[in-house]
DNA sequence: TTCAATGCAAAATTTTTGCACGCTA
DNA sequence: TAGCGTGCAAAAATTTTGCATTGAA
């Protein structure tokens, strides 16, 4: 069996996970790093990448990657979307049905399908107001 | 009115425009910058960023950000998915209905959607046989 | 003729890695 | 106590930028 073994729960990992829980802002590393600072001052940002790395290969966590910038992470395991404003870089979790019959579509065509993630990119709710007011 | 000036069609985004034009493979900007070097050797690194960035803003090419790698390019602009395979890294064009309903239930709730993109992982039918096997 | 676009080099940004040491299991 | 995970610093990888010059319109 190909199996990943078990992580060691090490304060570190754990503040990053506690850290996550509950956010919907997906913060980029550097902001987890920031944060989790303040509970473990001597942590470093490669202590926070790698750990994110692995909680994301775990499935624990998703890692969002973005167009000009960092990537962002987010605890959230179920399926489900984001979109990310042009205006404020801002990504929002989105409300939508979930599409599982397309991973069937594509094992018909050969592929094996682990996960997958669809991304919106316009005016969210908030800066789309303010351009239409000005 | 908002609208992009012109750009001026430089030998350069000539060439990588050319470069990308019935292309599959879904490039890097390096793959692009090495192949348009055959043309033009005196082309820079940062002049095909700069016309990548220009021609995605323009909407002529579709920008590709991948989790741990560099970004890809794609020249087909109509709404289409991808698939990254987890094992070899190739980037895969997908053929599922693109879901336009989206935009408008996303219209529903606040957001103005300019464009998506949807990402599969996992193994891709080749990558896939050959565990498979083994 | 004008000024947007280029080439080059340097910098900025984001992420990964080597290594000695500490801590979880 | 074994060896995984850490901190630190340095490096790698990716992308952007400053500036003098070129060339498309």
């Amino acid at each position: 069996m190909p199996g990943l073994k078990l992580p060691r729960m090490t304060k570190q990992r754990r503040a990053i996970l506690a850290a996550l829980q509950g956010d919907t802002s997906h913060p980029t590393a550097e902001e987890i790093y920031l944060r989790v600072k303040r509970e473990l001052p001597h942590i470093s940002l490669a202590t926070v990448y790698r750990n994110l790395r692995r909680l994301a290969e775990e499935g624990l966590v998703q890692e969002i990657p973005t167009p000009h910038g960092p990537a962002r992470y987010d605890p959230t395991t179920r399926p489900h979307y984001h979109f990310l404003c042009d205006e404020c870089g801002r990504v929002y979790d989105v409300r939508l049905a979930v599409q599982n019959r397309f991973h069937h579509e594509l094992a018909l065509q050969g592929f094996k399908v682990r996960a997958h993630e669809m991304m919106f990119y316009g005016l969210c709710p908030a800066c789309n107001r303010q351009n239409a007011q000005s």
